[in-house]
DNA sequence: AAGTTGACTATTT
DNA sequence: AAAATAGCCAACT
């Protein structure tokens, strides 16, 4: 089991995540088989490139909020326009209702 | 080579 | 109920 094989198996469960909807890093960490791991799902979507095919957007921390910070901050405000585009509703604080758009598998 | 950081949560107080 | 603490592990310095 090599770390690749950790990370492809997040890259599969985030791609289950449909259109408009939106999962957090603790669910995707559990679904593919590593409860806690919620950091590595982040880790492995930092190290994701564009053209990957798997929805990064959709996955956000566990306040329904975005948490690209810092150096990734332009690629967050790409990632609030694709949700939005997607239907997904953001509040004036920029959180999402995870009681509404949480994708539930 | 060793210590710190980070797209974080879950548990405990 | 909210606030503090512990845990996790790859990448980075």
């Amino acid at each position: 089991m090599t770390k690749s094989d950790l990370y492809a198996r997040i890259y599969v469960v985030v791609k289950k995540i449909p259109s408009g909807r939106v999962a957090t890093y603790g669910q995707i960490a559990h679904l593919a088989g590593m409860p806690g791991q919620a950091r590595l799902v982040g880790y492995a979507l930092h190290q994701l490139s564009d053209k990957s095919g798997v929805p990064w957007h959709r996955v956000i921390n566990r306040l329904g909020q975005i948490s690209l910070k810092g150096s990734s901050f332009e690629n967050g405000r790409l990632q609030e326009k694709i949700l939005r585009s997607e239907g997904v509703r953001l509040n004036n604080q920029g959180c999402i209702d995870l009681k509404k758009f949480r994708w539930i598998e």
